[in-house]
DNA sequence: GCAAATACAGTACCGTCGGTACAGTTTAAT
DNA sequence: ATTAAACTGTACCGACGGTACTGTATTTGC
């Protein structure tokens, strides 16, 4: 039904923040439905335990990013038919969409579950493997076929270049949040940028 | 005295080992007592509350963290009289380190603690900002040092390079988590090092 | 060698929370 | 009107964080 799934909507949202900002652990079921306004049983009719709240709300998280990353280089393609400047493009378009979150990106769901590994069961654990796996090769795609028209200017396994990426977006939230400047992110992508021009750049070399 | 000292500091790894594996939050005074064979009583001696334990854990994990790398970027100095080179080396050898951690790196307290911050107070946040920041202090002075003697390939705000470097250590930590592959924050830092030298070699340009 | 601080142990208690169980009720689709 | 969906209400358990206070063995300074 309609309504059921509304709810259950507003139960993930309200949860992933306060998980995002308090840990799993520290995250009550109670703060949860207060914040919803609904009782117990209702929280338990849409997920039998705090484990299957965690996997709905893993699942719908890699599922809404993913969406947001294909939307985004997908833009950036079309504006650029070089694949080195389109995604030189695409990197910039993210900075600038997360330079654009006023109280900086409230976190990332991974880091989170990584953080506290001893929480969640291996089917959790799986899922945001698989997450990290899909960033990395939709970047190698987009890498290796830079590569093939600029050849790279060091020796680099372009799997890791991938990883890089997704390294330096987990990074820059935690120092975004860590040093309390919303923007830092931002610019560390840009400093991604960097490599990825000097990389590649054929002016060099 | 020095009884005391000795079980305050087995109260601290462990319960620093059991904040990295499960959160702060779900991390039970109880299950560390268990595990330091000393009764509710003799923890409360030692710290008076929850938060106690959380700055004094801090306080500990940035000061080692500061001689490590005191030690190391020495170390690399040592060997090498050119202050990139030295930094190189400097990189190369925190990767070698971190790679010989056979369960990959345990997890920063720093990261722990922005993800979630709602459970500190802003003492907490202080001292961790203040970490990040001693961070950036050191790089910049290294990256300065460097950039006068080798014009950097690319006009990029040094600072932004330093906090690059931390962004990376905490980024590559939640990828060897996340990915389950505990040499990845090594194979990342290598491609840090593969950044500065492309940002630093005279043979481009 | 003795007082005093240190470093705990023991016990008891409170409120909160995750989770279970189960019966009852409203709402919406067909 | 029927039926499933989407809840509410109530009651209860065990574990845990935290408080409070008393007692005691062990050092250490003097």
């Amino acid at each position: 039904m309609r309504k059921g799934a509304e709810t259950r909507e507003r139960l993930l949202s309200i949860a992933e923040a306060a998980i995002l900002a308090k840990g799993f652990g520290a995250t009550s079921i109670e703060e949860l439905i207060a914040e919803a306004d609904i009782t117990k049983s209702g929280f338990f009719y849409h997920f039998k335990d705090k484990t299957e709240l965690a996997r709905a709300l893993v699942h719908r998280y890699l599922e809404q990013d993913e969406i947001l990353l294909d939307n985004l280089f997908k833009r950036a393609r079309e504006l650029n038919d070089d694949p080195l400047h389109a995604f030189l493009v695409g990197l910039k378009l993210l900075a600038e969409m997360m330079a654009d979150l006023p109280e900086g990106h409230p976190g990332c769901l991974v880091a989170t579950i990584c953080y506290q590994e001893r929480l969640f069961d291996k089917d959790i654990h799986d899922m945001t493997q698989g997450g990290v796996l899909a960033w990395r090769e939709r970047f190698v795609a987009l890498l290796q076929e830079i590569s093939e028209i600029y050849p790279p200017n060091d020796d680099v396994d372009m799997e890791e270049v991938a990883d890089f990426i997704s390294t330096i977006v987990e990074g820059g939230i935690i120092m975004s949040k860590a040093l309390r400047e919303p923007k830092k992110l931002a610019a560390q992508l840009m400093i991604l940028r960097s490599y990825i021009k000097l990389l590649f750049s054929p002016r060099l070399a």
